[in-house]
DNA sequence: AGTCCGACCGTGAACGATAACATTCTGTAG
DNA sequence: CTACAGAATGTTATCGTTCACGGTCGGACT
């Protein structure tokens, strides 16, 4: 199978016996061309299929219409709904994106954007990167424009979205304490990450507005990390939970950082023969895909992921199109999803009011 | 904000005293030059940060590491295993990788197409494309390798790898007659599409081969389209099932072509109180991690997703070498996974063993 | 008639790299 | 002492565009 050169300018302006710039002109729209000659031109790049390089044109104007996006894991829940969003809004631009999955290593994450900046894409998306801003600033320090989901602040330049975790884990946790739990527990992934810690806070902080104990003893971690399996996540928080109640640990309700430890933790508790959500309710952190397929559906407090995704492109491409683009922060509000893992069918819809009310403000 | 040029070949040549030609043939490890040089070179890269423009070395080389991959909805169970798969292949080999999302809507596909084009991609790799066979052809025809994933045959030149959709709906068949099930209802969702009818037809073949009928009756269509959401899905099989029964049609079984619409089917099922499997056994067939959730675990016929991608990549990059490449095609064998929407826990174990080794052949 | 203007189109340089060829330099064989 | 191989480096052309000019031509205005 022999594999056909492509067309140049070249070869339409010679076909409709024009100059190069002639072509340009048209292609672009940019300057007077007669009428009849245009007419000649689009015929001619019509006959050939010619379709303009966009490798010698990037190099000449120093503009390319490429983004980066820079994933932990495409395949886990969350991520494709973004890079929809991200990918949906680019495509309307006119923007190609280049997906990045750094499974969660750094060493692939920086590879990744030195991959990038030898394209020299307009501008890069990450989400939820493992580099510290240091790190960061090294790598892309103002060679182009970066938005940065998932990190709260940063000395970076650039763009940074932040979901309000900490708005999201408080509504959670003000829910089940209007539901009268008394030792609710707090299952997390990586207390360390500035994600997870912001739930925390925001569970800590709803609790302290109760006037109820912090217990440090309910603050339980599972295993497993963004970046590996689904099932990795599931397993978990099924063994964090075991292994809680193993050493005798008694809650009546537990807050997940993220649905899949969530659903884990509800599974090992059905297997037990706990009652969910009579004995122990629980709400989840994430996707409303996933925890609302399980049984008992799952109480969540999700995100508009499209929209984020979609945001995230806009916002670039206001730094990409103004150079003296002001550095900006974009938080979005989390929703409380109430399901049947919280609480009872019946009764859920009496107190569906009130949250959603507080998670648009 | 100011963005800073990015330092070029020249720049390095100027803070190492010596030509571009040799700081090329340092960073390309091509011809000799003395270390001593080559130190001074390294060390200005160093300095400068300088990064090869990837664009100016495709222009001249006309070579790109660039490929382009088209799924119908990157936002759906199945196409961000493969996506993932893909990914981690190409950045192996130094590839980056265009995502293109078409939403399940054609012209979407042919624009990504002509934006790739225009990028002069090395190849394109594309998932259940919606595009007929002359379409592709006028489109791509021969300029470059392309890989078809979800594609029986074509007249397109190409590697094509098909997933076994029909032996994979065969063993879930035959797993389903073994179980001693009479009226099996097939729960389709596009039953004109190449990968439907497959699916059919390995049903339809292990019922033949088991002396039973194909009752047009059994035959049923969930709404809802691949590129439209997963609660969509969801709904469509929950419908499809509510108005098979409300019709007064009766089933001991289900297999569904789709997990998605397969799960739905189950919850509505449940939800009016048929005993699931004793009553209706059901088998989805696709994606183990969003099966394995629900409650029961559904059974389903699953593929190696993640080495699919990798495959279709390395495949790809065959073509992209040896430009008189054979087409080729390369077929992927599906696995029966039983779970409790099939079989009740204790008789699962022993079931197990004998689709196991069909699959593998 | 001369001038000027606007519409239309062409020319040459540049972008940042590589390919192919040319040059310099050193050491060694004839 | 000359020639010549081979290592180390430099020169020039080229890839396919766009940019910044410059030219031509016909007609309106003075």
């Amino acid at each position: 199978m022999e594999r056909g050169r492509q067309p140049t300018l070249g070869d339409v302006a010679a076909r409709a016996k024009v100059s190069k710039q002639t072509i340009s002109r048209v292609i672009n729209n940019k300057g007077e061309v007669a009428e009849a000659t245009r007419k000649r031109v689009l015929e001619a790049i019509r006959e050939l299929g010619y379709q303009p390089n966009a490798l010698a044109r990037s190099l000449v104007t120093s503009k390319t219409l490429v983004i980066g996006l820079s994933v932990p894991n495409i395949d886990q829940p969350f991520f494709p709904q973004i890079a929809r969003g991200v990918e949906d809004a680019a495509a309307e631009a006119g923007y190609s994106v280049f997906l990045c999955n750094a499974s969660g290593s750094q060493e692939r994450e920086l590879n990744a954007i030195e991959r990038l900046r030898g394209h020299r894409v307009a501008g890069i998306i990450s989400f939820n990167s493992k580099l510290n801003d240091e790190t960061i600033e090294r790598a892309i320090g103002g060679l182009f424009p970066v938005v940065m989901i998932n990190r709260e602040i940063s000395q970076t330049h650039g763009t940074v979205i932040w979901p309000g975790y900490e708005s999201g884990a408080r509504l959670a946790t003000e829910h089940l304490i209007r539901l009268g739990r008394q030792r609710i527990l707090f299952l997390g992934m990586d207390l360390e990450s500035n994600v997870d810690s912001s739930k925390f806070a925001g569970y800590k902080t709803a609790l302290e507005q109760a006037g109820m104990p912090v217990d440090p003893e309910l603050v339980v971690r599972a295993a497993g990390r963004i970046g590996r399996g689904f099932s990795d996540l599931l397993r978990g928080g099924e063994q964090a939970i075991r292994e809680a109640r193993d050493r005798g640990l008694e809650f009546d309700a537990i807050f997940a950082s993220n649905d899949l430890p969530g659903v884990g933790a509800m599974r090992h508790l059905i297997s037990e023969g706990v009652a969910i959500p009579d004995e122990v309710a629980i709400v989840g952190f994430g996707d409303a895909n996933v925890a609302g397929i399980v049984t008992p559906p799952l109480s969540t407090v999700t995100m508009p992921l499209y929209e984020m995704g979609a945001t995230a492109f806009h916002a670039l491409l206001d730094q990409i199109d103004r150079a003296d683009h002001e550095p900006r922060q974009v938080s979005i509000s989390p929703q409380l999803i109430i399901r049947e893992s919280s609480v009872s069918s019946e009764a859920a819809l009496q107190d569906q009011r009130s949250p959603r009310q507080r998670a648009a403000g």
